[in-house]
DNA sequence: TCTGGGGTCCTAGGACCC
DNA sequence: TCTGGGGTCCTAGGACCC
């Protein structure tokens, strides 16, 4: 049987603070979200107070104070560069490694390898790196994810090490797990399980997977498999390509003006275009969102988002921004208190690929129709005000081929500027 | 008053093609 | 008034993760 582990880093960013601050050593420490509003990282002497996770800081100024509780902003490049470390350990112990996250890692052990070895990797990487970390061990990711969270809980008991499969009562852990601590499984389908009198792991485990198939599609399938220790979900060593890339912020105080975000925006598509090069790659889409506040029920809503995809790629920054001021500008709307603006980068291909002429050839079937209509505007229209675009969608459609003033967004060619969203309430 | 940011995968349904 | 069916591509939205 193939064995797998898990290894997930104890509340990681607030143990990087610890490394290079020793002074917080027993003390109840969390770390903040970007802007400051949540805590996202908690010590176990800040969860020890209560402090949930996620929790927005307003709400827990109270208790920080009390407590003197060590609250500090995120440090994206400090963890980066300790998980790294960590990384970069774990990997010569071991046959094969998967980097999950910037704190978790899964592991392929080598067959004798066993809970003492598990323990001795543990001191290794907290005495090279001051970074402590739990270690599940199953047949699967699924139970070797659920292996880690009894260590993580049970950590006076395990020492946070944890082998499933050679544990002499598997069923009474499963048991123990409710379906809302399974990974994939978070409140939707939690309550969806329970609709079906499945609470536990086990009960998962035991139910039967045609219902499961039936109720949560291939997921819950997968999920079932690796539950019962056939494995669906392989060890990827190498990480896959990027799909997309986004960059957003929300605003300390709400934004109205168009030159407020277009100016947060363009900072935004800076850091994402320095993102996609530090890739090597070239994004041939982009899609631009607005958000007001989601918490004010008080005030109207619009949070409007539009896309576009190009036929080459974009390259520099500026050609970058001006695209994204364009799609702002198609969605914004005076009146609004916007909350959150942001940019992503999508269709992502890489440099290599993308040879100049790449773009330019004629896909069978279907670009050179398109490339008419484009040609058609370029040579007639104001491009914010096609002529003409492609018939596609609404009772109006004229025939099979061509409609004037499609409401349609296709951007890839064309686009009606005058029809945006409403604005919802 | 304040209440994050960055991802992935899956599904349903429309549009389109033949 | 009747007016197919199968396949593919695309998008929006849902759900989840860290």
């Amino acid at each position: 049987m193939d064995r797998l582990a898990l290894v997930d880093c104890n509340n990681f960013f607030c143990s990087c603070e610890r490394v290079f601050n020793p002074a917080l050593q027993g003390k109840p420490v969390v770390v903040l979200s970007n802007n400051d509003g949540c805590i996202i990282s908690r010590s176990e002497e800040a969860k020890a107070l209560g402090i949930p996770m996620g929790a927005p800081l307003h709400e827990q100024q109270e208790v920080i104070r009390k407590h003197d509780v060590q609250v500090f902003s995120s440090n994206y490049t400090l963890y980066g560069d300790m998980s790294a470390r960590v990384m970069s350990i774990l990997r010569e112990e071991v046959p094969a490694i998967e980097v999950y996250s910037i704190d978790e890692a899964f592991l392929k052990l080598p067959l004798n390898f066993d809970e003492e070895m598990a323990r001795a990797l543990r001191t290794k990487v907290l005495q090279w790196t001051g970074i402590p970390f739990c270690i599940g061990i199953g047949s699967t990711k699924m139970l070797a994810k659920l292996a880690n969270r009894h260590a993580k809980k049970n950590k006076a008991l395990t020492g946070g090490v944890f082998d499933l499969t050679r544990y002499w009562d598997p069923e009474g852990i499963l048991a123990d797990t409710p379906t809302d601590g399974l990974w994939g499984v978070g409140r939707n389908l939690a309550a969806r399980l329970a609709k079906m009198g499945i609470k536990t792991a086990l009960d998962f485990q035991h139910a039967d997977p045609s219902a499961i198939r039936k109720s949560m599609g291939v997921v819950g399938e997968r999920m079932f498999r690796e539950l019962n220790g056939i494995s669906c979900l392989e060890l990827e060593t190498m990480p896959p390509d990027r799909k997309g890339v986004m960059a957003s912020r929300s605003f300390g105080s709400p934004v109205e003006s168009l030159e407020e975000l277009e100016e947060a925006l363009a900072n935004h598509v800076a850091r994402a275009g320095e993102k996609i090069r530090r890739f090597g790659l070239l994004a041939t889409g982009m899609e631009v969102f607005l958000q007001t506040n989601r918490f004010r029920a008080d005030q109207p809503q619009y949070s409007p988002g539009i896309g576009m995809t190009l036929d080459r790629a974009m390259h520099s920054t500026a050609e970058l921004m001006a695209t994204a001021r364009d799609l702002l500008q198609r969605i914004y709307r005076p009146g609004y208190h916007y909350k959150k603006t942001g940019v992503q980068l999508t269709n992502l291909v890489s440099q290599e690929e993308c040879q100049p002429g790449l773009f330019d050839q004629v896909k069978p079937g279907r670009i050179d129709v398109d490339k008419i209509v484009d040609e058609i505007n370029r040579r007639l229209g104001d491009p914010k005000n096609p002529v003409i675009t492609r018939a596609s969608q609404g009772t109006e459609r004229a025939g099979r081929g061509w409609k004037m003033k499609s409401e349609r967004h296709s951007p890839h060619y064309t686009t009606d500027w005058n029809q945006l969203p409403e604005a919802k309430d």
